[in-house]
DNA sequence: ATTTAAACGATAATCATTTTTAATTGGTTA
DNA sequence: TAACCAATTAAAAATGATTATCGTTTAAAT
């Protein structure tokens, strides 16, 4: 197990930027989940322990993050973005039936993203810093729901 | 050079949409223009020949074009959605400077995309459709100014 | 030509996000 | 330790994008 306050003091410090209560919780509760939350349900959540937390916080935190790459964006299409500690290079995997986002990596994932950067930097002139990719799909359990709605027809 | 009406026509009969002028419209533009317009990019533009189009108008046609997998949606950070006829595969450079996107394709990228869906669908079980991919970098243009601004300082 | 379901568009409503402003606080320095 | 100050916070208001409503219009099937 990790000593992830220990970390939370350590990313804070490296980026010159105050050790407040908020973005301590806020990191905290990125670096211990993994879901794929929304700006209201890391609020909704924080609120519980600490006495108040406004929106907007939350919004700058967060944008400090993402400027940072410890934290990306992420659409799912249900209007409002979701948000995703980056420890690891990960690609997400969205289901087109229920909206859910998984990570998902595998051996050589890194290799063939720098692959494709380097080929966008030989075509483009563009310096390149990350890449984000989303597949699209039907995840495994809507697959099963859809052949059960056919069966029931 | 391709007789884009008849396309246009093709397309909203194999989908079973009415003949409107506005649908023909809205087509039209992103057909025959490649920058990555926003809704209201569209609108005004087309407002110019046609005595009128409504905002609401555009929304559920690019919802409708993007349903149909004709059109995808790309978020480049200034807060509104660019769409883009997606007749081809390839993928988005954005500029983080300048927010600008291009469209880039280079031999090879349509193997290497199935092929990652291919290892993400056996990594996953899901049954997968489509992937965007958006590679985030500086621009040529915006690497010139940057490289003005440190000497000017 | 008639009919009907689909599509349109003006407006209002909603929702996510940003800005504003004033008060508070972390961390540095004396 | 005290005091200061720039950075941070949060409430409220503003903004901007998108969706919902609903009466009117229109495409296209009969």
């Amino acid at each position: 197990m990790k000593d992830v306050n220990g970390q939370i003091l350590k990313i804070l410090h490296e980026h010159n930027l105050k050790v407040t209560p908020q973005r301590k919780g806020i990191l905290n509760y990125l670096m211990t989940h993994h879901n794929h939350p929304t700006v209201e349900m890391i609020r909704s959540n924080i609120v519980k322990d600490m006495s108040n937390l406004g929106t907007a916080t939350v919004y700058n935190t967060l944008n400090t993050l993402v400027e940072l790459g410890l934290v990306i964006e992420i659409q799912n299409g249900d209007g409002s973005t979701h948000y995703d500690y980056f420890a690891h290079p990960h690609f997400h995997m969205i289901c087109t039936n229920c909206g859910k986002i998984d990570d998902v990596s595998f051996d050589g994932y890194m290799g063939e993203e720098k692959l494709l950067r380097e080929n966008a930097e030989k075509e483009t002139g563009y310096l390149t810093s990350k890449s984000h990719l989303e597949i699209y799909g039907i995840c495994p359990n809507c697959q099963k729901k859809l052949r059960l709605n056919l069966i029931n027809k």
